[in-house]
DNA sequence: GAACTCATGTTGACAGTGTCTACAGAAAAC
DNA sequence: GTTTTCTGTAGACACTGTCAACATGAGTTC
């Protein structure tokens, strides 16, 4: 067996559960007996049952910031709108990763190094982007604002719709993208240049 | 003892340690402990763990509507502003509710009509500032696009302030309210008439 | 007043969980 | 060739939510 195979294939159950139950009823015993392993077996990979959800997130930030990294080309208002689009795109995508990532009780960022480095990089990739678009003579509080503005944004709009009571109140949404869009530009465009949708 | 004295013993406690801890950890056998009960005694105030949820959800909600409702006499821009920084109290306020209260694995909707109706409660006062906002000739899209936008910037803001990631990211806040403002305004405002804070 | 219901409490048992400790073998390092 | 490290197993422990059976006391019904 290659080198921590079992690592891998407990990660990839965990993830996948995660993404449909959530990680509270998560069982570690469950997965091994899943894998066909003891139940002390995947202790070996991560120390504890903490562990695994710092791996989840780990994995889940470092995809995150390779998303964001990649929205290059398009300036101003086009871009932010990109950075929603992905950044909603993202949590979708990887909800089992996403939903592990901002749970504090879960992950512990303090003790582990490693996983600040990679949330760090996801969140250098939105600053940096808010820092091109306000140009160079913009002040340090006027980027924390505009970067704390667009990641709530874009972070209250993926958790409602991951964990569901959006489309239970405003009812079922045809057209994800074009709908993250608008509700992108009703936020982020001038009054005056708004598009009426 | 008063009727139910146990219930709102249990209750208090839960929510009290779920502001501190969070959800998962939270033992119904210790909870009965610290009441001076034996372990099976809670169960007879909530059906089974989900129960003490449920309440605790429900409470949010309500009080969530009535915050929200609260928010009277201003128009436009100012009252969206003011929506905000309410919504962003009131999960800070009420840590061990709003810890629950979206968390759909924890306080299933679908089965509980009464916690239905006063989440729907809380929705509609937004729903209503919105519609008051956009004028009586509105379209249905509009009101939902706007009333998600500014949903999610405040949901958003509430989570990741509440969660820690937002501090650790952008440094400390010294002035929370004034903070919460200069987001919104950010994003709420005009290009044109915003304010170089 | 007697009988009955029901809300509220108790105790005991059960399977499932995370974690600790001790141990076994294979691979790697020296 | 010996020792150490990695990766696995097995058993035990305390703790959890939940089920079932039972006690008790207050109200209700007849």
């Amino acid at each position: 067996m290659a080198p921590s195979a079992l690592r891998e294939t407990v990660l990839r159950a965990a993830v996948d559960y995660i993404a449909v139950h959530g990680p509270d009823g998560l069982s570690f015993r469950q997965l091994a007996a899943e894998a066909g392993v003891s139940h002390q077996a995947p202790y070996h990979h991560f120390v504890d049952r903490k562990g695994i959800f710092q791996a989840i997130a780990s994995e889940g930030f470092i995809r995150l910031a390779a998303t964001l990294r990649d929205v290059e080309g398009e300036t101003g208002t086009d871009r932010a709108l990109l950075l929603l689009e992905r950044y909603v795109d993202f949590a979708l995508d990887n909800r089992g990763h996403f939903r592990v990532m901002f749970r504090s009780e879960l992950c512990v960022m303090e003790s582990d190094l490693a996983l600040q480095r990679v949330a760090d990089e996801a969140f250098g990739a939105l600053v940096d982007h808010v820092q091109a678009d306000l140009g160079p003579h913009a002040s340090l509080t006027d980027i924390r604002v505009r970067a704390t503005a667009m990641w709530s944004l874009a972070h209250g709009l993926a958790t409602l719709l991951i964990d569901g009571p959006l489309e239970v109140k405003i009812g079922e949404i045809a057209n994800r993208r074009a709908f993250v869009r608008a509700v992108g530009a009703q936020m982020m465009l001038d009054q005056s240049t708004r598009p009426i949708i």
